[in-house]
DNA sequence: TTTATGGTGTACCTGTGAGTCCAAATTGGA
DNA sequence: TCCAATTTGGACTCACAGGTACACCATAAA
C-alpha cells in the first residue's frame, strides 16, 4: 500500500532505503523482513502494511532505482553526452565498489545473480532497468555516430551491451577478488575498445 | 569425512553433483540440504557424514570444479594454446548457457555474487579458481607476445583479466535478458578488442 | 469532541532450514 | 564365521523466516 501521508511516507521510504542497502550488501535472499525491520527501526506493521510482501518490497526497491535513474538523481550518473561522461560512468561505479571496500558488487548484478525460475517479475524489473541505461549509452553513441566521431562500424547497440557487460563482469570480479585493481584495468581495456570506434579523423 | 570405501565414495559424488547443479541453477544460499538430499536421493546421515555442513559441501563442490580445471576434465576447455581455442573457450561457456535455456549464469559467478562477509573461505575457493583459470590464459598471452604475435603494449595479465570480467559480465547479462543475443556480441566485442593487440605484421 | 482513517507496535502462528542423534544395515578382513 | 568400522535412514530439535491478527496511537475533517 501507498502512504498518504508525510510521515507514512516517510517511513516507507525507510523501509526502501534500508532493504535497498541490505540487498546490496548481501542479497535480497540473505535478507529477512526483520532484519530489515529493525535495521529501519520500525515494525512488522509498517513493513506489511507498506508492502504485500517481502517480492513486493524488493519490487519497490528496483522501482525507486529506476525512478532514480530517470530522474537522474541516481550515485551514479547515467546522462552521457562525451567520452569525458563515458569514463565517468565507468569510473564513479568503481569508486561507488571501493567506498564499500570491495565487499559489494553492483545492486542489480546482485540481485540478477540470484534470481531463479520463481523470481520472474524481479527479473522483469532488473531487465527493465538494464533496459533503460542501455538506452542512454545508445542514444550517446548514435550522437556520436551522427557526429561523424564513430567510424561506420560502429554499432551503437553492441557498444552500449558492452559498457554494460563488461562493467558487470568488472565489478563481480572486483568483489570476488576483493581488489579493485582489476576492475580498474577491465575498465581501461573497454574504453581502449569503443575509443577503437573513433573515426580516424 | 572422507569416503573409504567404493560404495561410500559413489554417494559422496552423488551428492557433489547434485549440489553443483542446484546451486548453479538456484544458487547456494537458495539451496537447502534437504532439497540436495532429495534430489540426490540419499538421507541426512549421509550428508552430514560426508560433509561437516552446507559450507562444507560447498567447498568440496567448488574443490570437485577446481579439479576439473586443473585435469582439463571440465566442460569447458581452459587448455588455450591458439586463438582458435581462445574463441571456443568464450562459445562454449555461451553453449553452456544456451543449453540451460538462458536461466543460468556461470556456475562460479553465480556463488560469488551471493557471497558476504561471512563467506571468507568459499570467496577465497572462487578466487582460487579464477586464479587458476587466469593463468592458463595468462600462459596463452605471454607465449603468443614470445612468438612476436602480440604487439608491445599488449599486456597478458591485462588480457586475461579482461577475457573473465567480460565473460562473466556476459553470461549474467545473458541471464537476466534470457537471452543469448547481447552474450553472443559482447563476447565478439570483447574478441574484436584481444586481436587488436595482434602485432600488425 | 467525536470519528473515520491512516500509522505503529507486538504477540503469535506455521513452515522450513540446518543440524544432531541414534539405531539399523552393510561390508571387508581376521 | 564373526567383528569392527563404514554406510545408511529417519526421527527429532532448535531457531528463524515470512506472514497474520490485533490492539493501540495520531490526526484531520465534521
Amino acid at each position: 500500500m501507498k502512504a498518504r501521508f508525510p510521515r507514512g511516507a516517510e517511513t516507507r521510504l525507510r523501509i526502501i532505503r534500508t532493504a535497498a542497502d541490505l540487498f546490496h550488501k548481501q542479497g535480497a535472499r540473505a535478507t529477512s523482513p526483520d532484519e530489515i525491520i529493525e535495521a529501519s527501526r520500525t515494525g512488522k506493521g509498517q513493513f506489511y502494511h507498506y508492502f504485500r510482501s517481502k517480492e513486493g518490497l524488493i519490487h519497490e526497491v528496483l522501482q525507486t532505482y529506476l525512478d532514480e535513474i530517470r530522474m537522474a538523481s541516481a550515485r551514479v550518473n547515467y546522462e552521457i553526452n562525451s567520452w569525458k561522461d563515458l569514463e565517468k560512468w565507468f569510473t564513479t561505479q568503481v569508486e561507488l565498489q571501493k567506498s564499500y571496500e570491495m565487499t559489494r558488487g553492483c545492486p542489480f548484478g546482485t540481485l540478477g545473480n540470484e534470481v531463479t525460475a520463481n523470481d520472474e517479475l524481479v527479473r522483469q524489473d532488473l531487465n527493465l532497468i538494464f533496459e533503460v541505461v542501455k538506452n542512454k549509452l545508445v542514444a550517446f553513441f548514435v550522437r556520436e555516430k551522427a557526429k561523424g566521431n564513430l567510424g561506420k562500424p560502429a554499432d551503437p547497440e553492441r557498444m552500449a551491451d558492452f559498457c554494460i557487460a563488461s562493467m558487470q563482469g568488472a565489478m563481480l570480479m572486483g568483489k570476488i577478488k576483493r581488489s579493485s585493481q582489476t576492475v580498474e584495468t577491465t575498465v581501461q581495456e573497454a574504453l581502449a575498445h569503443l575509443k577503437s570506434y573513433s573515426a580516424k579523423a
